[in-house]
DNA sequence: GTTAAATCTTTTCGCGCGTAAAGTTTTTAT
DNA sequence: ATAAAAACTTTACGCGCGAAAAGATTTAAC
C-alpha cells in the first residue's frame, strides 16, 4: 500500500480506473453509485489510502455532514455523559460532530454560535446555558440553521426540543418521599443557572398541595456552576439556621445534592434512611457519581439515552426536510432508590 | 450595520477601500498590516458583518490556525477540567481549538487521529488512552504533525512531554501518612489504564522501602473506565477478604479512591482520621469532586494550571519551528489534607 | 433482441481565498 | 527635500473539489 502518494481526487480517480465526477459522488453518498463501480472504488481505497480534502469539499457544498454539539458546562459529568452519546449517534448517523462546551458562559456560547456558522453546519444540537443566554442569538441562530435544543429550552426559539419532564421528576420524588417518611423541604439555588430548576419547584409545590402538606422551600445564596460548593456552603448556613421543618430534603438536582451531603458531613449529622439518622436527602438528574456518595443518593434518573438519542432524531428530520414545526418532547424520569432517603 | 450583505472578501474589500490581499493579510495577521489601513478594516468590520470563508482560506494555506485536543475519556472531570484549561489558552493564543475524546477505545483514538489529518492542525495537544492506545499510530501521527502529549506518555513518540511527578505523588503520600499514622497500603486495579498508576505503584514502592516499611499492594480487577464501581466492588472484596494490613490506604486515584470509599460505606466501616474510624484513605489528582466526598478526600493536587499552560507553551513552541527535541517537563503535586487520611 | 432507464464519462465552470510578481503610493530615514 | 524602505494595488493563477450539461455506455425490462 502507499506505493505512490496520491494528492488529489484526480489522482485517485486515475488509480481506481473511474472518472473523477463519479468518485466525488461515491464520497458523498456510497451508495449511489452502482455496486460493481463501488467495489472498484473501495479496493483502491484500500491499496492507497486517499482521504478527500475536507476544506475543498465543504467550499462549495451547500449541506456539510458537520453537526455541531453544544453543551453549557462540559466539566459536569452529567453534560458530558450526553455528549458522548449525542457524539456517538450522529458518527453512526454518518455524520461528523463537533463538540463545544459555553463553560458556564454568556460570551462563549455567543463565540461558539458564531463560529458555528462558518462551519456550515448541518445542524446543530444544543444544551442553553439557560439564564445566563443570550434568548435573542440563539432565536436568530436558530432561524438561520437547523437546531435542536435539548435539556434546557428557549421558549420562542423555533426549533424543536428535547428534555425531561421535570415537573414530573419533583412530583415522582416527593410522592415517594411522603409515602415513605416526613414531607421534602425543597433545597435550590436563589439564582438557578437553568430553568428546568423553575419546573422542579413547581412540580415540588402541585405535588406537596395535592398531597396535603405545608410546602417549604429553601433558596441558598450562589452564582455560576459550582453546584456542589453552592450547596455544600448554603447547606451549612441553612442546617445552623435551622431552616429545615421537616427531617427529608428534595434538593433541585444531585450536585447540589452531593454538596449538601457533605454540609451534612461536616456537621456531623446522619444521612439515610435508618433510625439513627437526622436527615434524608434525595435528588435529581441521577448523575453519574450519584451512586458513589456516602450514603448512594436516591435520585430521579434522567434517561439519558432517551435524550440523546430523540435529540439525534428530531435533528435528522430537522435536516431532512421533514419540518414538524416546534415539537416538545419530554420524557419521563424513574425513581432510584438507594440509601440516602 | 448588515446594509448589504457581504458574501465574499472580494465585497468586504470593497466597502472598505482596501484591496482584497491586503485584506487577506488583515486577517491572516492583523498587525502586519499599517495601522491606517487596519483602522478602516475594522471600522468596516462593524458595519458590516463579514467572517472570512474557514474552508476557502484553508485550503489553499500551508499551516492552519487549527488545533486539536484529544482526551482518552472526557466524562472525568479530570479531562474535561485539563481541556477547559487548554482551550481557553489556545484561544488566547489565537489558535481555534477543537475538543475530541476517545471514549476510553482504541477505535475511536485512531478515528480522531485521522480525522485530525484531514484538519490540517498546525499542532495536536493529546492526553493518550495509554495502556489501550495504538503505539505506533500515535508515533507516526507525531512524526507528521507538532504534536505535544501530555498526561499519559508514549515513550519514544518524538514529541514534547507535559506531565506530573507520579512517583512523587506517591512518595508525598507515603510520608505523610507514615508521618501521622500507620504506613498504606497500595489500591489499584490489576490492569491500569493508564501508565501513570505504575510510577505510582514504583513511587510507593520506593518511599516505603527507604522509610523502612513492608509494602502492600492490593490490585483489583476490572478493566475500562468505570474506576468508581471498580475501586466500589474490588474494595468490598478485599474488605471481606481482609486483604489490608493496615489500616491505611493509598488509591492510585481519586476516583479509585470514591469507589473505594463507598465500598467502606456500604461495608459500614467509618473512614476518617478519629479514634473511632476503621480506615484512613488517600487518593492521587484532587479530583474536583473530591473535596465533597464523605469524609472529604485526602489527595495529591495534579497541577491543572501548570499543565495546561506547559503543554500548550510547548505546542507553541513546536510549532513555531523552535525544535527542543523530545522534551520532558514534570510537574509536582501538592498534598492536599481533608479528613479522610 | 430491442428499448428505455440508469449510470457513467467528458468537459467545463466556479467557489472563496492564498499567494506571488510587478508596479504604485505612502512612510521613514538621512 | 530626497532617497530608500515599507506598505499598498493590480493582475493573475491555482488549490481541490462540487455541480451541471451533453454524450456514451451499461443495466434492466418486456
Amino acid at each position: 500500500m502507499g506505493d505512490t502518494k496520491i494528492k488529489n481526487m484526480e489522482e485517485f480517480a486515475a488509480v481506481s480506473g473511474i472518472s473523477r465526477p463519479t468518485v466525488s459522488k461515491y464520497f458523498n453518498d456510497p451508495s449511489s453509485v452502482r455496486a460493481s463501480t463501488r467495489a472498484k472504488i473501495e479496493e483502491a481505497l484500500e491499496r492507497y489510502d486517499y482521504r478527500p480534502n475536507m476544506f475543498a469539499m465543504n467550499q462549495n457544498r451547500k449541506l456539510t455532514k458537520n453537526v455541531g454539539v453544544v453543551v453549557p458546562y462540559l466539566a459536569d459529568p452529567f453534560f458530558a455523559e450526553l455528549a458522548r452519546n449525542i457524539e456517538q449517534r450522529c458518527i453512526a448517523a454518518g455524520y461528523r460532530p463537533t463538540l463545544y462546551s459555553s463553560h458556564g458562559e454568556q460570551a462563549l456560547e455567543n463565540d461558539i454560535l458564531e463560529s458555528l456558522r462558518s462551519l456550515k453546519p448541518a445542524g446543530v444540537l444544543m444544551a442553553p446555558l439557560g439564564r445566563a443566554s443570550d434568548k435573542v442569538a440563539i432565536e436568530k441562530f436558530c432561524a438561520d440553521i437547523p437546531t435542536v435544543l435539548f435539556d434546557s429550552s428557549i421558549p420562542d426559539a423555533g426549533a424543536n426540543f428535547i428534555g425531561s419532564d421535570n415537573p414530573q421528576f419533583a412530583a415522582l420524588m416527593v410522592e415517594y418521599l411522603c409515602r415513605t417518611g416526613e414531607p421534602p423541604c425543597f433545597f435550590e439555588m436563589a439564582k438557578p443557572s437553568n430553568p428546568n430548576a423553575n419546573k422542579r419547584r413547581q412540580g415540588y409545590l402541585d405535588a406537596m398541595e395535592r398531597l396535603g402538606h405545608e410546602p417549604t422551600i429553601i433558596k441558598v445564596e450562589g452564582e455560576g456552576w459550582d453546584f456542589e460548593e453552592i450547596g455544600r456552603v448554603g447547606g451549612l448556613k441553612a442546617l445552623s439556621d435551622k431552616r429545615f421543618t421537616t427531617n427529608t430534603v428534595l434538593c433541585s438536582n444531585d450536585r447540589l445534592a452531593i454538596g449538601f451531603l457533605a454540609a451534612c458531613y461536616e456537621a456531623r449529622l446522619r444521612v439515610g434512611r435508618e433510625a439513627d439518622c437526622a436527615y434524608r436527602v434525595a435528588g435529581q438528574d441521577d448523575h453519574p457519581l450519584s451512586r458513589f456518595t456516602c450514603p448512594p443518593l436516591t435520585t430521579v434518573a434522567q434517561d439519558y439515552e432517551a435524550i440523546s438519542n430523540g435529540a439525534v432524531e428530531a435533528l435528522l428530520h430537522t435536516i431532512e426536510g421533514e419540518a414538524g414545526p416546534h415539537r416538545v418532547t419530554l420524557f419521563e424520569g424513574k425513581l432510584i432508590m438507594r440509601d440516602s432517603a
